[in-house]
DNA sequence: TTATGTTTGTACCAGTTGGTACAAACTGTC
DNA sequence: GACAGTTTGTACCAACTGGTACAAACATAA
């Protein structure tokens, strides 16, 4: 055995299993209650270790939340790459997309509220992260790729701008999942059944394909 | 002078105005720091006043921070109430009412905030107060109007439901303002320049209008 | 004037909170 | 076994924070 290969641990020392450990407790404490809301006592009373490896580990709350918040964007982006477009019509590869969108954004609430409470702190911490940004720019590609083809068929109409279309379709299902509760306080929880929101995805698909075709043509 | 109008004082007592002036600067601590990341005493030395009168009037913080949502949602639905649709179309009427309602939530990014971190609370604050659900439901009558009227004359498609369709309105409207921060961080700030926001509002118009209209006939 | 309730300011406190000092146990190396 | 670096637990603290005790100035009615 020489002096490379020496992670295998006798059960008891961890450290990777610690840090995950950390970071699932504080991930979840976090994205319920906020950067200010949540209390690292509470994180390390739920946690099999103790306070002090949190610090050891993370350095300050701040450097916990941000670790928080970068493994919340690689986990959800690693999920989007599950999507398999080729092959399709662009119309059928864009429905697929808005579709996928917005059931994702649904399957990751926690996510969702660490993005909210990013925009609370305008960006603060995600602007500090290089590799968040590197992590987006794929799924604007898929789209470029998608509008691109869709402009050589002359299915889709020529002005269209694959960020600005991430955006509508962003809009339609973040929205769905961040804003759940004061809109269904206020207009009831109708959207929010199966039946809702089954509707909702149909009806976002139908939105955004009706928007990027041509009046003339695609969809008889 | 009989016990009935004894409201007028000697300039020295005020405590409408002081109240006024307690809210206000709640309002914008509040909204731009949360709930748990605010500070009672940051409140209280920017106010004319002194922390005993903010507990005077308002009891504790949660009690302060309840009245500053209420105050919030009847300013921004009294500025709703500017808007008269009365005599157009129903295609222009919703026309106007999407692009309205684009500008408006832009106009209130305050109101925004404080919505977005009552739905970080899941909404227990918003769901205690009975005057904020009767505000909403005006919203929905209108549209509902809307609807009924473009039905009628067979401009609109016969499944269309007011509920759904102002959640569709409102997470276009609502998502410019509450992402603004991450997705500006993330895909850069073209969007959020004027012409980058004139063009995502006229384009939300589409969006809606192209949704709602049978497909043979209206704008073709 | 006196009595009573309202409005305001000062000083303070008890509980909480992020963070750390210190020590010790463990692991691999020589 | 002795040494050095890594990993973990306990006890503790200084600063902060929401909230209050107490007092007093004011206004109105009788």
């Amino acid at each position: 055995m020489h002096a490379k290969e020496k992670k295998q641990k006798a059960a008891k020392r961890d450290p990777e299993g610690v840090k995950r450990d950390i970071l699932r407790v504080a991930s979840e404490e976090f994205s319920s209650k906020g950067l200010s809301g949540t209390r690292i006592d509470d994180i390390a009373a739920r946690t099999k270790t103790s306070k002090r490896m949190l610090y050891y580990y993370f350095g300050d709350k701040e450097g916990l939340y941000q670790k928080c918040l970068e493994t919340a964007y690689a986990h959800v982006r690693r999920g989007e790459e599950e999507l398999n477009l080729d092959g399709l019509t662009p119309e059928k590869a864009l429905a697929q997309l808005v579709g996928f969108t917005f059931d994702h954004h649904r399957r990751n609430p926690d996510f969702i509220r660490m993005v909210m409470i990013e925009n609370i702190h305008n960006a603060t911490f995600l602007r500090k992260s290089e590799m968040i940004r590197m992590l987006n720019v794929a799924a604007i590609d898929k789209l470029a790729d998608i509008i691109r083809r869709g402009k050589e068929t002359g299915t889709f109409r020529p002005d269209l701008n694959p960020v600005e279309l991430h955006w509508q379709i962003s809009a339609l299902s973040f929205f769905n999942v961040s804003n759940q509760p004061t809109f269904s306080a206020l207009f009831g929880a109708d959207l929010f059944t199966s039946d809702g929101q089954a509707s909702l995805r149909d009806h976002a698909v139908e939105l955004i394909l009706r928007y990027v075709c041509n009046h003339n043509g695609p969809s008889q």
